[in-house]
DNA sequence: GTGGTCTAGACCACA
DNA sequence: GTGGTCTAGACCACA
C-alpha cells in the first residue's frame, strides 16, 4: 500500500502521511476502513515504529484518521477532507500567481503551457 | 534590503538566497551592482559571517552573482535568470496540475478562483 | 578510501569531493552503496565534521550521492555521471587545443608524444 | 595591451601574468621590448600597484622578463620560453590522458571530437 | 578590507 | 546515531 523512496528528499514520516492522504482522497481507502497497526506497518516497511507513530499522529491531527486505543486506526469521512485539500491547493496556486505578478510573467500563458505539457505526458 | 524571519521554516541562508534572487529578478539590483560584503551584511543582520558566506556561495553557484576575492560580490546578467525562473515556475504549476487530476479537481475552475482572489487582494 | 594531501593546493573539501567522484566513476563505489557518515569520516581523517559536511553537500548537488537525515549518504546511479565526465573532459581538451593553435604548436604531434609517455609509464 | 576581466575567476595578478605570457609567446612583444612600468600599468588599469608588482615578480621568476632597477622591465629571449610552454602543455595532456584511461574512455575518439569542435568554432 | 577555508562545538529534526 | 544549520573565531590569499 505505502511505498518509501529513500531517494525522496521528504522525511519518511512525511512520505507515509502523504501516502495515506492520497489513498484516502482518491478513495482507495474508504470511510471506516482500518489502516495497518503501527507495529505491523513498521515491520512491513522495515522502519522504526517511532517513525510510523509520528506519521499516524500527524494524520490524526489533520483529521484523516481516528485512533481508538487498543483497537486500531480508522479512516474518517472523506467529503470534508476533499474540500480542505481543494482549498489548500487553491491557496497554493494563489501564492504561485502572486509570484508571476512579481516578475511580470503572464500567468495565463504559463497555465496553457503547463496544460499542454500535461497532455503530452498523458500521451506517452 | 534583506529581511530575516525567524518564524520562517526556511534556514537563514536560504532566506538570504531567496531574498537576493527576488531583488535581482525584480530588477531592484541591476547587473554589475555590488552587494554587501560578507562581513557587513553579517553585522547588519546580526548573523554569523559563515552563514552569509554559505548563502553567497549558493548565489554564485546559481549564477546570480560573481565573487572575487579581495574585491566583493557583483550581480550578473539578468535575462537568462528570468527565463530559468519562468521555466521553474511552469514546472511547479505542471506538478500542481497533476495533483488536481489525481483528485479529479477542475484545474480551470481553481485557476479562475485563484485569479479572483488575487484581484480582491489588489483592491484592498 | 579517501586520502588527504596537505601539500595539495586544493582545499580539503574539494579533495574529498574529487576522491569520491573517482571512487564512484571508477566503479569502486556502486549504486546504492553507503558512504561513511559525516562524523565517522571526520574522525578517520582527523578533520572537522563541517568540512566533510561541505564536501558531501557538494557531492549531493552534483548528483553523486543522496543524503537522508538520520539515515546516511548513498551513491546514486552512475551512467549519466560518466557521460557528464566525458563531456567535461572533451571540453577541457578543446580548450587545450585552442591554446596549441594560439602558439602554432602541432596538436597531433603533442598528442602522439603524450601517448608515448603514457606507454613508457605503463611499462615501469 | 592587457585586459582585466572581473568576471574571471583568476586573481588579477594571474590574469596579468597570463596576459604578458601570451603577448610574449605569440610574438606581439619581442625580445628586448620594454613593458610598462609598475606604476603606469597600475594607473592604466586602475589597479593597486602592489598587484602589478606581484605579477611582474612572477613573470621574472618564470623567466619571461628581466627587471633592471631604476630602468624598467624587459622581455627576454623567446625561443626557450616557447619550448618550456610546449613541454608544459604536453605534461598537461599526459595527465588528461591518464584520466581517460582511469574511466576507460577512448582518448583518440575524444581527440577527434575536440578537433571537430575547434573547426566548427573556426567557421563561425 | 574582502572572500574562502577550516576548527570547535552546540542544537535540531529524523530514525 | 545521522545529516543539517548555526555561532564564534582563526587564518589565508588577494587587493
Amino acid at each position: 500500500m505505502i511505498h518509501i523512496d529513500y531517494q525522496d528528499k521528504r522525511p519518511i514520516w512525511l512520505q507515509i502521511v502523504n501516502g495515506f492522504e492520497d489513498l484516502i482522497l482518491t478513495g482507495v481507502l474508504q470511510e471506516g476502513d482500518r489502516i495497518p497497526s503501527v507495529r505491523s506497518l513498521a515491520m512491513e516497511l522495515s522502519i522504526n515504529p517511532n517513525t510510523i507513530q509520528k506519521a499516524y499522529a500527524q494524520l490524526e491531527r489533520k483529521g484523516y484518521i481516528a485512533s481508538k486505543k487498543g483497537v486500531g486506526n480508522y479512516v474518517r469521512k472523506r467529503h470534508e477532507l476533499l474540500d480542505d485539500k481543494k482549498e489548500d491547493m487553491i491557496t497554493e496556486l494563489t501564492v504561485w500567481m502572486q509570484r508571476t505578478a512579481e516578475f511580470s510573467f503572464d500567468a495565463e500563458e504559463m497555465f496553457a503551457e503547463a496544460k499542454s505539457r500535461m497532455q503530452k505526458k498523458g500521451k506517452l
